[in-house]
DNA sequence: ATGTGC
């Protein structure tokens, strides 16, 4: 670890302000000792540069899945005051509420004769891989509706169950959302791509519940031990994705316009309350809806397959919840390093949102135990069900980690392994992987990922969020 | 992440 990082708590580390020049605040992050060993330098670097952006308070976090990304690191998180901060594309990712949800269902291993056939079936079904397109025919109006609506579109076309919607963080559709900025050409990529996984990490799941850590919360969220559960992980696809380069070419002129001085222009930035900010605001919001709205449709599809396959009803595969990966939004918290509580707009940027207990934004039925964070592993490790605790909002502006975290980059990823021993490794291990080219496969291997168990074990014993369940891999369909 | 790179 380099010299100049305090190790203040078991897993809490501080970025001194001298770390790099024009820190406005401290650095923090949260890891363990031996994953701390493997922090790159340069993400490091990322979260001090983060603290050198105007209007940003207490701390520039990061969550023990951080590595290096575009400008901010991959499991930051930043909260900046509404009159003097900025919001930032950079801070949110390019695969704008990339995000995660699963539903249980009423089977246990038992009842699935051949995880092979099913899992083919799901690839069938669910359209994989970069650039494919989906069954669902949206004209543009409906698009529209969707960037405004979110979830409840896709339900109102017959995509889902009212009761899917308030199992969503946001109910599925971001308030703000502005469909004038988001450009054409984002549109043309958005119509044909509702309800389609995409590629690199993005994933579907067959999963079984192994292990649950706090009965009652179970309870609470509706998950039992060998009950069968479907993970969904995926995003805004190719139109989020223009949004994000659309409006980074704007907020770079913006950064001069404004006078912002930046450590890395990857950075570049707007004032929350200027135009340039606000159209970025709410074509990111548009986007955050689509991404909803697809995880709802693949939601459907998946399903309608199981209904058909097993003979069980919809109302038996209920949303657990969805949570976002990628967003800014506007939330109220207390400040803790001081000042009055306040609206402040909190970039999650692979990080997930964690309420504890008590906030308005949790539906009623678990706002008591906090809100359901859902935390996917690698392709071969396990992934978890957590809450949201009071400690996260105290030190993370109610924030956990997203993810294992990548550890290899996919060059290297493909230059050690190939798909084929990835796949063989995975089957002797009881778990069928089923991918568009074998490439996809030995990029995911779960060698190039921390091990999620660990990544979760920081937080929770951070006390940003607590281990409710664990989902160990059955069948992964990777695009 | 992405119709994957000026």
């Amino acid at each position: 670890m380099n010299e100049k990082i305090q190790h203040i708590a078991d897993s809490e580390w501080e970025i001194p302000t001298n770390f790099v020049p024009g820190m406005r605040v401290p650095g923090r992050f949260f890891l363990s000792e031996s994953l701390a060993k493997g922090l790159e330098e340069g993400a490091l670097t990322q979260l001090a540069n983060v603290a050198t952006l105007p209007g940003i308070l207490c701390n520039s976090l990061g969550m023990p899945d951080i590595h290096w990304g575009y400008g901010f690191p991959i499991g930051g998180v930043a909260a900046f005051d509404e009159e003097t901060g900025i919001i930032s594309p950079g801070g949110v990712g390019f695969d704008i509420n990339c995000g995660v949800r699963m539903i249980t269902t009423p089977l246990t291993l038992a009842d699935i004769p051949d995880m092979k056939e099913l899992v083919e079936s799901l690839y069938e079904t669910v359209p994989t891989g970069v650039g494919s397109k989906s069954p669902v025919r949206l004209s543009q109006n409906d698009l529209s509706s969707m960037l405004t609506d979110g979830a409840k579109n896709a339900v109102e076309l017959g995509y889902g169950m009212k009761s899917d919607i308030s199992r969503c963080e946001e109910n599925g559709a971001m308030p703000g959302a502005e469909i004038e900025f988001v450009s054409k050409k984002a549109r043309q990529r958005g119509v044909p791509q509702c309800g389609t996984l995409g590629s690199g990490n993005h994933f579907l799941e067959v999963q079984v519940i192994d292990e649950i850590a706090d009965e009652a919360t179970a309870k609470t969220f509706g998950v039992a031990e060998d009950q069968i559960c479907v993970m969904i992980h995926c995003g805004s696809r190719g139109l989020g994705h223009q949004v994000c380069t659309d409006h980074l070419q704007v907020l770079e002129e913006a950064t001069k316009k404004y006078g912002i001085r930046l450590p890395d222009r990857q950075l570049a930035c707007a004032p929350l309350h200027s135009p340039e900010g606000e159209a970025y605001f709410g074509a990111m919001a548009a986007s955050a809806n689509y991404a909803w709205a697809n995880r709802q449709v693949i939601t459907h599809l998946v399903r309608e397959l199981f209904a058909k396959k097993f003979g069980i009803s919809y109302e038996e595969m209920p949303l657990v919840y969805d949570v976002a990966h990628n967003v800014a939004k506007w939330e109220e918290h207390d400040i803790s390093c001081g000042g009055p509580r306040r609206r402040v707009c909190v970039h999650r940027k692979g990080a997930t949102r964690a309420f504890g207990p008590g906030r308005k934004e949790i539906v009623q039925e678990f706002r008591d135990v906090g809100q359901p964070v859902i935390i996917p592993g690698s392709m071969g490790t396990s992934s978890y069900l957590l809450a949201g605790t009071a400690g996260a909002m105290e030190k993370t502006f109610g924030s956990t980690c997203h993810g294992a975290g990548r550890v290899q980059s996919r060059s290297s990823a493909k230059k050690n392994l190939t798909g084929d021993m990835v796949a063989h490794d995975l089957a002797r291990r009881g778990i069928i992987v089923r991918a568009p080219n074998a490439a996809a496969i030995a990029e995911e291997a779960p060698d190039v990922y921390k091990p999620s168990s660990e990544v979760v074990q920081v937080v929770h014993d951070a006390g940003i969020s607590r281990i409710v369940a664990r989902f160990r891999p059955l069948g992964v369909i990777k695009g």
